[in-house]
DNA sequence: CTTCAGATGCTCT
DNA sequence: GAGCATCTGAAGA
């Protein structure tokens, strides 16, 4: 069986949910095929408390919406007007809270992820090519097919959620803890004090 | 490797 | 109308 991560994963502290979730699979069900990332890096954003979240001091909006929905739902908004970025909701229900996936090494059906980004195999992209494929929050998006059309949506539904492994892949669970690394967050350089958090959440190597 | 300009449309004031 | 949780390609070092 697959170890989905439930409800009660998500429904935790937003910054430890950011710092466990490196190192276990994104999987997107694409046209009736897993598409598997591990993912590399996350930032946790906290509504009661972080300028750099768009549910700052609870503030609710059409947008924000979603933020308040239950943790383990889908949260995604389009930005500079082209690119998508996908977060996953956390903590208790009615605390805006989510965590960014800001990357992912593409794992399986790589063909359909390469496809997706440059419209071509992965066996044509170079070594440089393959490893910023799905390196930022908009590529990855991108790279599985995540639009403002599965805003809203449950990790718990068919459509999109994470595993700590997938055996009948052959992925199995990696304990990454020792290569987590903490640091500030990326391209909020408007949050004032917020800026500073130790937020972000990457895998080395 | 690095910097930099430009793309593009939604969201909230 | 201003700003945005970004990315790309071009140009330079």
């Amino acid at each position: 069986m697959t170890d989905r991560l439930d409800r009660a994963f998500f429904d935790r502290d937003t910054v430890t949910v950011a710092r466990e979730l490196p190192g276990r699979y994104l999987v997107r069900i694409w046209d009736g095929r897993p598409l598997v990332g591990q993912i590399t890096e996350t930032e946790a954003y906290i509504g009661r408390c972080d300028k750099a979240c768009h549910a700052y001091g609870y503030r609710r909006t059409p947008r924000t919406e979603t933020l308040f929905a239950p943790p383990g739902t889908v949260y995604i908004y389009l930005i500079y007007g082209m690119y998508h970025c996908l977060n996953l909701v956390t903590e208790g229900e009615g605390e805006p809270a989510a965590v960014l996936i800001r990357g992912v090494r593409p794992v399986y059906n790589l063909d359909i992820i390469a496809e997706n980004r440059h419209h071509c195999k992965w066996d044509a992209l170079t070594p440089a090519r393959r490893a910023h494929l799905t390196d930022g929050p908009g590529k990855l998006c991108r790279a599985f097919g995540l639009t403002r059309a599965q805003n809203g949506i449950s990790l718990l539904g068919d459509e999109l959620f994470v595993c700590s492994s997938l055996p009948r892949l052959g992925l199995e669970r990696e304990d990454v803890t020792g290569r987590v690394q903490a640091g500030e967050r990326i391209g909020i350089d408007y949050a004032q004090e917020a800026v500073h958090f130790p937020w972000r959440f990457w895998l080395t190597f």
